[in-house]
DNA sequence: GTGAAAGCGCTAACAC
DNA sequence: GTGTTAGCGCTTTCAC
């Protein structure tokens, strides 16, 4: 067996030596290409491959390619179930062609995130990802990424000369409330909502309003704390000591969501009838509450898909693209308690639970 | 202003031409050494740099300097709020060391997460940490990271030749399983566990086992499903439908522990009287369940923080890291109900809520 | 205090 | 079908 280098790495070119080839005919062997190789030259590096169990150095192929084959992920809140699974299917969708995902978190910081970027275009990335960006994209400020393709996701509306990525979040919003309204004869509906990024007024808010103007109910209460459990149970004991109380509730995301059944149960309010929530997201998190979340889905796959495609074909034009939520109708909005339909899906052989409603999509 | 090469990439030579000086300048000054160079000279460079937008290429840098500053980090399952919070907290450690995390996620995949490791380590990590590996570590075959550091977090127990942290959980097991007996009466306790990955037994079952030895009472009912709300969800439904009901439950975790709480209140059971449950991991999210979760709690950012310094230096004596976990009493156990503590530490100008008592930490 | 140049590990012309 | 070699962008020794 050669002796390798005394970095403790093994090379291309100790490979060579071992199969008695050239370190082109390795590269040939490992990408499978540009050039041809006899079958038998093909075993000798393979075998030379696995006795000195050599990995190839994918930073000095990215340098010379000038691609990493790794996208850039920057979020603002790993915490977030909605982040998370929206983190998962932007993962998958890249495995899916062949890219591999650096993450990175911002804790919502507009610096950090600059600092980010800055580092992930360092490293090459092939394109970047920014999920719920803080960035101000009014300045006009060259972005160091500029060179690099990239998508803003879970954007409340189009950015100037950018790819971005979001929810119909006014209509997912409108329909949620006018299920409160329509179904549950809500009177008045109270919305809880984090503080605003780029768009103010949030979409979500202007959903509840169009909701509630639409049926001549005045807006109600708005209490607007972190999009986090905290915020959402946080917000709701404010409500909860008002002497106004809505008697719904529409909540943007479901982070909070969990946030305000706790407050509520507290209270000991029941949910089911003195303050029926929807809420905004649509994650599986959401249906192992109690009670589980009504709450409007927003389709993360197909979302993540898209993202991937635009950085894939950076000359396609820039605009919004808006994605419809729907309704996934569980039980926290007053409607029947339905059981979990993931937990279904895989088939278990001790006890099966045959007994279990899917859920109602509108 | 000079022109760049065709390629798009500004690099130090552009910079160096920019400025009038060397690339060697150039370096000395985006690295602060290691050679001085003269006030006005490092001005001029900073200024080409800026007009020119210049980002140095960090691949480039790792290659020539056999470091990248990353770390990579594979986790099982990122939807798993524990590992999301213990990721979450390796992230701040290396951040707080001056590394970056590349995250890939195996899917509980021996193969993927072979793949993974061997794809990380070709990408020059400095280190790698694997959460809850699946990795059979019996078989003595080589292991393609065996020259970048490495720390197996979330195990059971040592592994020959590895470092590796873990939570004490045998001994937190007891103690929740203890605290169900001796603080609530429980006369039989159920355990709703994953299923095994290196270890067998799982040191949660050598705990609870231990604990109802000790006081004379037989095991109880045992079920094993999925690491996941689904899989507590199932447990608890096939536990219900039996006959010898348990008085009490143990759930080796609080992602399960959320779906075992779903499947209760579905049955209709009062969790607090009949079924009281104490789970293991100590998440926050289990501040915000209802009833919120009685939990072992893993101290995420000691073991992050060692983790790091494991990785640092690498010729630290091979071995397991312990963690003791503390009893986070909550309320499904049976105990009277606590408000999340995390809620009241952000001060919100509104409206304060002073009347929360500090959870109680055993 | 500054510059020239070697070389990190790899790819892909281009020559044979 | 295989080998030689230039060079990706960077750091750093060594000369000046």
């Amino acid at each position: 067996m050669a002796a390798s280098k005394g970095s403790g790495q093994v090379t291309r070119a100790d490979v060579a030596r071992e199969a008695g080839v050239s370190t082109a005919v390795v590269s040939y062997v490992v990408n499978n290409g540009p050039r041809p190789v006899a079958g038998e030259t093909a075993e000798r590096v393979r075998a030379a491959m696995t006795a000195l169990h050599y990995q190839p150095n994918l930073n000095a192929r990215a340098l010379k390619r000038g691609r990493s084959q790794t996208l850039g992920l920057v979020v603002v809140d790993s915490l977030n179930p909605f982040f998370t699974e929206l983190s998962l299917a932007l993962e998958q969708a890249a495995a899916e062609r062949g890219h591999r995902m650096l993450v990175a978190e911002s804790h919502g910081d507009p610096d950090i995130e600059d600092q980010l970027v800055r580092e992930l275009t360092g490293r090459q990335v092939d394109g970047l990802l920014l999920v719920s960006s803080f960035r101000r994209h009014d300045h006009g400020a060259p972005f160091s990424s500029d060179s690099t393709p990239t998508v803003f996701l879970d954007s409340p509306g189009p950015l100037p000369g950018r790819h971005t990525i979001g929810p119909d979040a006014a209509a997912g919003a409108r329909t949620a409330v006018q299920h409160l309204i329509g179904v549950h004869g809500r009177a008045s509906v109270g919305l809880v909502i984090g503080p605003g990024r780029v768009a103010t007024p949030d979409p979500r808010e202007t959903g509840w309003r169009r909701a509630l103007a639409e049926v001549g109910i005045p807006a109600g209460r708005l209490v607007v704390d972190d999009w986090s459990n905290a915020g959402g149970y946080r917000a709701v004991r404010r409500l909860i000591n008002d002497d106004d109380q809505p008697d719904g509730l529409f909540i943007s995301s479901d982070v909070q969501a969990v946030g305000a059944l706790r407050a509520l149960h507290e209270a000991g309010v029941d949910i089911a009838r003195e303050c029926p929530i929807v809420s905004f997201d649509g994650t599986r998190a959401g249906s192992y509450t109690w009670p589980a979340l009504t709450s409007a889905r927003q389709p993360v796959t197909e979302m993540a898909r898209t993202a991937l495609e635009l950085i894939e074909r950076p000359q396609l034009a820039v605009g919004h693209h808006s994605f419809a939520v729907e309704l996934l109708v569980r039980d926290s909005c007053g409607c029947p308690v339905h059981p979990p339909v993931e937990a279904s899906a895989v088939a278990q052989p001790s006890t099966s639970t045959p007994d279990e409603r899917p859920e109602n999509v509108i």
